[in-house]
DNA sequence: GCGTTATTAAACCATATGGTTTATCAAGAT
DNA sequence: ATCTTGATAAACCATATGGTTTAATAACGC
């Protein structure tokens, strides 16, 4: 249940771990865009923001159509659900929405009650 | 307030993005480790495993005590937090976390496709 | 003190990463 | 056909990353 391919993490983490995919990203929250519009706003070759779209292609964060000369970009939601996934596993450290209701899921799994209680 | 440092957020997504580190930090939700503790499960030398835990303790996702001579880590929440809230700005479009814990509560009963997306 | 245990530091190495520049290729426009 | 546009490919470079090994440091047991 809720397993996760962990080379995805990897990739998907990686490809989340630099600013200009991240502004990648949001940029395609608005809609599809193409390859040159997403390299417009940084200062960087079109080369490199080309290799970047390529990053978050492999995360599957990303997919590219071909329409003519024009590779058109759009944005990929499950990874993000994937990472919430992951996400929920710590929810009961750290007081996520997820907390209680995630607590219920996993009351069957989990031994003893843990004592622990963070209030950093 | 919802203010998120960009480098915070490479440092942390990097730190993420290692499954020794990932397999590092799910052990801590355990309990406290000792950092040779952390170090055993994996194939590598204590060197290099301190090595990731200093790279978890860079992106906040861990801290550490001293005692004695031997260094205690233990998780910390608030960079979770820090994933969740970012997350949340891409909820909007790719239904949220509330559709994925429905999924997830629904798992048991209903071999429907989920949020799953992995097995690439 | 002396040896053992827990950890970091330093030097080193191979590979990955993020960037460049210079071709190269395919598709529109004229 | 030719020129321009949108994009990839390839070669290259500097630095970062993940790993090693060999000291070095500090605390505990004897």
């Amino acid at each position: 249940m809720v397993y996760q391919d962990p080379a995805g993490l990897d990739r998907l983490f990686h490809a989340l771990s630099d600013p200009t995919r991240r502004a990648m990203l949001q940029a395609l929250t608005d809609d599809e865009q193409k390859i040159g519009d997403l390299a417009k706003p940084f200062a960087m070759s079109f080369a490199a923001a080309s290799k970047h779209v390529r990053v978050l292609e492999g995360a599957g964060l990303v997919s590219r159509r071909i329409e003519g000369r024009a590779h058109i970009c759009r944005i990929e939601p499950a990874p993000f659900a994937a990472i919430d996934q992951w996400l929920s596993f710590y929810a009961r450290f750290w007081g996520g929405r997820l907390d209680t209701l995630e607590a219920l899921l996993r009351a069957d799994d989990i031994p003893q009650a843990s004592t622990r209680e963070d209030k950093t």
